[in-house]
DNA sequence: ATCTATTCCTGGCTGC
DNA sequence: TGCAGCCAGGAATAGA
């Protein structure tokens, strides 16, 4: 599942190969799902600039805004092979192909003028947000801290693997009270996350289920993972059983001895 | 404001 | 080996 990490690594990866060139071809199959609204109009135009705006990938054309979102196993490929979950193909100025594939279809691609309203909408980048703010913020809402991290309105780009282990990092319990969380413990939490996605970053992401680069190859965080998919596994911390409970309908790893911060109602 | 359940979808897993 | 049944999960959405 690309979260932050996994999108930043597809993104560095994409843009000096694609970035100035022209989308000369947009042949969709199989897409009514995953293609929003007038995504044709994407072809024809050139390429200016690429960036990751949350677990989003925003391909700025000359007119409009190629948005991509790769849900749960969605891919951006370059020149890979057409596959039965192929979705789109881009032939690119030059002579490459950029792929879109995507086996459970929970992706989307879009084309737009502008940013989309949903999108403005969503919180700050998790890597710009200073720990003040994180802290303010944090403690400003009513709700379990997996929940809220998870919540893109609160950040942009964490998802599940990388809430859980930031979790972990700072000893914090999925269930905790954001507005009961110490700000010392909140501070910690701020650290944990930056301190987990870039490393994620460094090490091109985690490959489990579907994720690979754009170049097909795979990431290497999965095993770095403390809690996330450990389940039951011993904690490197303090050996107690890790434990599998659902926060917000979402699995969520975690030990319950070493994030033991929750606060009572 | 916050919370839960539901929906989308298919590969992968379990159990027989 | 085959097959039915179940499940995860990002985000939008409905309803409490």
């Amino acid at each position: 599942m690309p979260e932050l990490p996994e999108v930043e690594t597809i993104v560095e990866g994409l843009r000096p190969r694609i970035v100035g060139r022209r989308i000369e071809s947009l042949e969709l199959r199989r897409a009514r799902r995953v293609a929003i609204g007038d995504l044709g109009r994407a072809q024809g135009r050139r390429i200016r600039s690429l960036r990751r705006y949350g677990k989003h990938i925003l391909f700025e054309l000359d007119r409009g805004l190629l948005v991509v979102h790769l849900g749960m196993t969605g891919q951006l490929l370059l020149d890979g092979e057409i596959g039965r979950h192929t979705h789109a193909i881009f032939g690119l100025e030059g002579g490459r192909t950029l792929l879109y594939n995507d086996a459970r279809q929970f992706g989307r691609l879009e084309w737009t003028l502008r940013l989309p309203e949903r999108l403005q909408r969503l919180g700050p980048e998790p890597l710009e947000i200073g720990r003040e703010e994180f802290v303010r913020r944090f403690r400003s809402r009513r709700t379990m801290a997996k929940a809220l991290l998870l919540d893109q309105r609160f950040l942009r780009g964490v998802g599940n693997i990388y809430a859980d282990e930031a979790l972990f990092r700072a000893g914090v319990h999925p269930r905790a009270k954001s507005e009961r969380l110490p700000p010392a413990r909140a501070a910690a939490l701020h650290r944990a996350i930056v301190g987990v996605l870039k490393e994620a970053i460094r090490l091109g992401g985690s490959s489990i289920s579907d994720y690979v680069a754009s170049d097909g190859s795979l990431g290497s965080f999965q095993v770095e993972h403390r809690v996330y998919g450990r389940a039951g596994e011993p904690c490197v911390t303090c050996g107690s059983r890790l434990r599998r409970i659902l926060v917000a309908s979402r699995g969520t790893h975690f030990c319950p001895r070493c994030q033991r911060t929750r606060q009572v109602r």
